[in-house]
DNA sequence: CTGGGCTCCTGTCAGC
DNA sequence: TGCTGACAGGAGCCCA
């Protein structure tokens, strides 16, 4: 489900209203992605900070009597986060898809997540240990202003992938997944089968500004709601009535009205328009 | 080192 | 109505 728009929608909901919340208790559900680690202790009466982004991962820290460190976030593909002020476990039984519950005095957060792809990880620092292991490979983020097309046509040389796979892989710039890839290669024009070091330096350039653009105007539609996404508030995104190429197959595209086609790239669905995205 | 394919898990939907 | 297979927003891992 959630590429960096429905991440970062998810921390702008949240944030405000945890940060410096002291923390009373902790549950889990069913094993995530990766095993917690050791929070149990650390988190005893620790106090959550402001709450940070990277690519399509969360960071919570908190600061703890003893000891200091945080909470890596990943929503995976079914994940998603609310915060309820006030509640608490007892008025807020678990759903069997709720596998984490962090429970402060300053109301309920809960990570909900039928797939259990996502994962919550406790680290010592953003920059240390299991976090920054998780952390290592990812590119540059979108909003960066060093993103552009130079960084960007850059990190294609030499690659012989698919442009949109290179897109997917996020160790150039992260934060595009599925839907927005194919959303930013139609933008800027680009056939998504196109061999990565092919795409030349002046349309990297547009492509960088398509990527950047099209997340941040996801981000501003509060993200996309194919299904279940929600912020921690519960508020859907409305992105997916903006989407030119997503789950269009066989529509007729908005600018020139030839079939959207949808092909597999990677095993997973690539949808584009034959016609505007020629090459 | 790169690239391709598989895998984790559960839910939903189309087709028979 | 019930079963089966395809597919779903991610990304680490293994192998050639």
């Amino acid at each position: 489900m959630p590429e960096l728009p429905e991440v970062e929608v998810t921390r702008r909901s949240f944030a405000d209203a945890i940060a410096g919340a002291e923390v009373a208790q902790l549950r889990l559900g069913k094993p995530l992605r990766w095993p917690l680690g050791q929070a149990a202790e650390a988190l005893q009466g620790g106090r959550i900070g402001a709450v940070l982004r990277r690519g399509k991962y969360l960071w919570l820290p908190v600061s703890a009597p003893v000891e200091r460190g945080g909470l890596l976030l990943h929503l995976g593909m079914s994940g998603s986060l609310a915060f309820t002020p006030q509640a608490d476990l007892r008025g807020s039984p678990p759903g069997p898809h709720d596998h984490f519950d962090l429970q402060t005095d300053r109301g309920l957060l809960r990570l909900t997540d039928p797939r259990r792809f996502g994962a919550v990880v406790w680290s010592e620092a953003l920059d240390a240990g299991p976090a920054a292991k998780l952390l290592a490979g990812l590119g540059m983020e979108p909003f960066d202003a060093r993103f552009n097309g130079e960084h960007l046509h850059a990190g294609l040389s030499g690659r012989r992938v698919a442009i949109k796979l290179a897109l997917l892989a996020g160790d150039i710039v992260v934060g595009a997944g599925n839907i927005y890839a194919c959303e930013a290669l139609f933008i800027a024009g680009i056939n998504p089968r196109l061999a990565a070091a092919k795409l030349s330096r002046p349309r990297a350039e547009r492509l960088a500004l398509a990527v950047r653009g099209v997340l941040a105007q996801a981000v501003e539609a509060g993200g996309t709601t194919l299904r279940d996404f929600k912020d921690a508030h519960g508020v859907a995104g409305s992105f997916q009535m903006q989407a030119r190429v997503y789950g269009r197959e066989g529509l007729p595209c908005f600018d020139c009205g030839t079939p959207i086609r949808r092909i597999v790239q990677g095993q997973r669905s690539t949808f584009f328009c034959p016609q505007c995205q020629k090459r």
